[in-house]
DNA sequence: AGGATAATGTAACGTACATTACAGTCTTCA
DNA sequence: TGAAGACTGTAATGTACGTTACATTATCCT
């Protein structure tokens, strides 16, 4: 019943998502559904918590090995993109925007799934480089928010607003090796 | 009529804005409402029209004189936070991501409006710097995109999800400055 | 087997809203 | 002044939906 949920939540938006579609996809009964969930909201949280955390796995916990710092930003860079280009994902980011500010306990909950744990993870990361003086920042909560921010940039946006289809995989790796690149410059040494 | 649209659909977005309360705030009359705009989406296209332009001016045409390049794109990014961190261009963007997939005259509209000629302007600004060799942007439009990216990061997605108050002037100086810091060192020359 | 517990199907209730209809009122211009 | 045309207020219609109620059926444990 959360699997339907989540499908017709990510597809339509809390508000235009109705109930007796879900119930009607997922087989069981309104009933029930109430029984369960208590509530249209109840439901929704519900789906959330499991999903978010399931849609933001690539991101929780990248592996940081002692790799060359190129390639280590590389995957996670791909990681972010994945879930960026993830039609599910992109659902989740919709409601998200559209509907958290109404809706506050979707954004605490996404962001202690997604963002949270990456950014730290990535400040960690990069804070050791720069120490051993492989990399230079000095901010490096500016410089994780500005590599971030990169990745999700205009194609993002474009592609989550429905503007241009979602990109193929070559088009996403191309956009990944130029991002790095950008980001290589902006805290090379010396 | 179209001012008390836009207030209530940048607060509350198209679905859940009701026309009454638009009618109430705005003194007319239901009945002149269908006159004048024939349906609920024909008031929001006119709103939308109306009203994108407005808020993106400062965007449109950035004036780009031959000061340092750190001071224009200094200002660049302080136009460009400005919209981010208006209250009224929030309800837009979360109109734009929420709702633009069932509505796409909005995401047409507003690139049109915002985006597509910043960055048509910044790339010919950076295109001509980097011909001159003050600064190094080989490809200037994913140098634009990054740009662009990095002043909408982790600030902003709080911001308009609710998650943190909108940031006093200082604050939001303080991250156009490192921004920029970055941005400098990501197309240094050499 | 048999009763407690949970699940189902269906219908009803209340509400909110877009849209339309209509009768009355104001404005304007000859 | 007076008629044409625009504006207003209000009520009605139709629809969609969240939520509850209830009678019926299935499931499970002892």
């Amino acid at each position: 019943m959360i699997d339907a949920a989540a499908t017709v939540f990510f597809e339509h938006g809390f508000e235009r998502a109705s109930l007796s579609a879900i119930v009607r996809r997922s087989g069981g009964s309104l009933s029930t559904l109430y029984q369960l969930f208590g509530s249209k909201e109840g439901l929704f949280e519900a789906m959330i918590t499991q999903r978010c955390a399931e849609i933001m796995e690539p991101l929780t916990a990248p592996s940081l090995p002692d790799q060359c710092p190129r390639e280590t930003l590389t995957r996670i860079a791909r990681g972010l993109m994945g879930v960026l280009m993830d039609p599910e994902a992109q659902g989740l980011w919709r409601m998200l925007m559209g509907e958290g500010i109404k809706f506050p306990r979707l954004p605490e909950i996404y962001f202690r799934c997604g963002p949270d744990p990456l950014q730290a993870a990535m400040i960690r990361y990069l804070g050791d480089l720069h120490e051993r003086g492989i990399v230079r920042c000095p901010d490096v909560a500016a410089v994780v928010s500005a590599f971030c921010g990169m990745m999700q940039s205009d194609l993002f946006y474009r592609t989550v607003t429905g503007m241009r289809p979602i990109p193929d995989a070559a088009e996403v790796e191309r956009h990944v090796q130029k991002m790095v690149d950008l980001f290589m410059r902006m805290v090379a040494p010396g």
